[in-house]
DNA sequence: CTGTTAGCGCGTTCAC
DNA sequence: GTGAACGCGCTAACAG
């Protein structure tokens, strides 16, 4: 009540280190000194205190950017990712963010919509405002020669579940051939024996590497694949939806198993499904990837092959602040593993139907 | 094959604009010109010419730190969420991101997971990177004097989704009160006697004028309400499944009407009521609010008060722009209209069950 | 049309 | 323990 103010330097624009000093009394690189807990022990307590008081009273703030230019650092970490509303990226980013915010790092995220120009643009920015690292969950292979070009500048680039041939990146993947043969086994075990894939984007090697290894191994199988030529030009629900039209319009033989490279396709695939006039998994039995959040209440819960999102995020926010510290250590390479969550959307292959007459 | 080599500067760590001067042969300044769409027509097409050339040969690459701290303008906005797991911030951001896009801005995202040291901390932050703008749909009623504090450093913040009272910003908010009416109207036609709410956190505006409406309307319909005093610590699906553990455990007469203050909510809620071996909505219904991405895919498709959330962006977007470009403009709220999405959760209330025995 | 000069806000020498 | 001076990379006056 007393003589209380909560001054917040009421009108006054953006208060500067020199007003700081000029309150406190001292000359600007003590006040800098003292704020420094670096420095602040070289300053006598008595100084420290008072330099303490009034940049706290004026409602002093660091200007990052003039520091920036100064330290060359800025704590903080440029996130680039393909599609936010993609429900897999909430825990990447969490995994991210508590793995270094503990550092004082600030995490900055930003959207790339799996288009080439917005993605080189997004990069250039954060290069530009000095972001210490980036970590990328939205890169094609057509990338490689963006990223070496990128890494010349000096900032760390971490890939995250999509890797880059060529690329020499430290990088946190997950075994993509593992799992495309876990849906595949997953599919054949329950009978299915016409299958096809909902691929996405040809130029992603995670996709890639899940199609391969589901394709190889249905020929194994001796399974029937219908897989169309088509890919998804981008792994939303909408193509998910054209390419299960498509896929479904194929005649027969039909398949009944379906892998969708994400579970954003497989969602547009149960879409497709229903407005046919089929039953998932009476009629379709249709295996997601990436196992987001929220799957596990679709109407049917989806089948996916988890990637330990989090875990992702965190690794590479390590591999991050590792490259951030020391810039010359070679890149590490890390390959997690994944499991398949079976839930509803799948059954066994259904009986089979009316032969050719 | 010739010549054609592609420079990138391999090797150098950062080219700066004097580097380009020297190689372009002109002075620093008038490579800097050159290069500024703004000032270029002052310079000789050709001088231009070899200066374009001369940066695009090294790989420049303009620092937006430096740029930053002269120009005070980073042609950045920030923007602060509450919880990127909450599918309803994707279209949000995105209607901001389109809407600036064009004019240069780049968008920054940050989470404050509803704590408020780190709403502060990221605040602080962004308002330190100097980012020209910052939109947050994560304030509480609590964070005013933050909010006001940070104004005085003469960075435009935008309140969008939740306002906050007394503290006189730009605004994009929703009716809530609408909201919470129609979802007890809902109930209401439906047949429900008794109802009950799971509320978000006390200290966020939208959540309260939900909830009020939504209590005043029972009342008045002389509906019984056995909203619990609990409320969620946060909005999610964890806290929605814990509200409505609380709410089953009641004791008769059980609410056969529900109204979550969010979808999260709204989920954890459905998983509550079927781990008490109930259906839903056989027997109880459930609304959820906001009616983001998927809602529509769950078991069952979740009766949802809309949002708009693109356009909620689209305008917090353009009131953020408004502002930078004229700081003094007197602060505008937009209020935007909901609607109700009924869906597969609501239905007619169960038939008065074995009363007292 | 182009070069000169000054300074954004801060951290860091190097003196005293 | 503290002050003085310089420069980070860039843009914006002011010459000429």
């Amino acid at each position: 009540m007393e003589g209380m103010e909560r001054s917040t330097a009421l009108g006054s624009r953006e208060v500067t280190l020199k007003e700081v000093a000029r309150v406190a009394g001292v000359h600007i690189s003590t006040a800098s000194r003292a704020l420094d807990p670096t420095n602040s022990w070289r300053i006598s307590a008595a100084t420290v205190e008072r330099v303490r008081r009034a940049a706290s009273d004026l409602g002093y703030r660091p200007d990052m950017v003039a520091r920036g230019l100064k330290r060359r650092r800025t704590t903080s970490i440029g996130v680039v990712v393909s599609d936010l509303e993609n429900p897999f990226v909430g825990p990447l980013i969490r995994g991210i963010v508590t793995s270094v915010e503990a550092r004082g790092f600030v995490v900055l995220v930003t959207e790339s919509f799996d288009e080439h120009e917005r993605f080189a643009h997004v990069l250039d920015h954060l290069v530009s405002r000095r972001v210490d690292a980036i970590i990328t969950t939205a890169a094609h292979e057509s990338d490689a020669d963006l990223l070496r070009g990128l890494v010349s500048t000096g900032t760390p680039i971490v890939l995250a579940v999509r890797a880059v041939e060529g690329a020499d990146l430290p990088s946190v993947t997950n075994d993509d051939v593992h799992g495309g043969r876990l849906a595949l086994d997953h599919l054949a075990e329950l009978g299915h024996e016409v299958v096809a894939q909902l691929c996405g984007p040809p130029d992603i090697r995670s996709f890639v590497d899940r199609g391969r290894a589901f394709a190889e191994h249905a020929a194994a199988s001796a399974l029937v694949d219908r897989t169309i030529e088509e890919t998804a030009h981008e792994p939303t629900v909408r193509e998910g939806r054209r390419l299960m039209e498509l896929t479904l319009g194929l005649g027969e033989p039909r398949p009944t198993g379906i892998f969708a490279h994400n579970d954003l396709l497989a969602i547009g695939a149960m879409d497709a499904t229903l407005a046919a006039g089929l039953a998932c998994p009476g009629d379709v039995s249709i295996v997601g990837y990436n196992d987001a959040p929220l799957v596990d209440h679709l109407s049917p819960p989806l089948t996916s092959v988890r990637l330990p999102g989090e875990e992702i995020g965190r690794l590479a926010a390590e591999l991050a602040v590792a490259a951030i510290e020391d810039p010359t250590a070679a890149p590490r390479a890390i390959s997690l593993d994944v499991t398949l969550v079976v839930r509803g959307s799948s059954g066994p292959a259904p009986r089979a139907r009316s032969r050719p007459a």
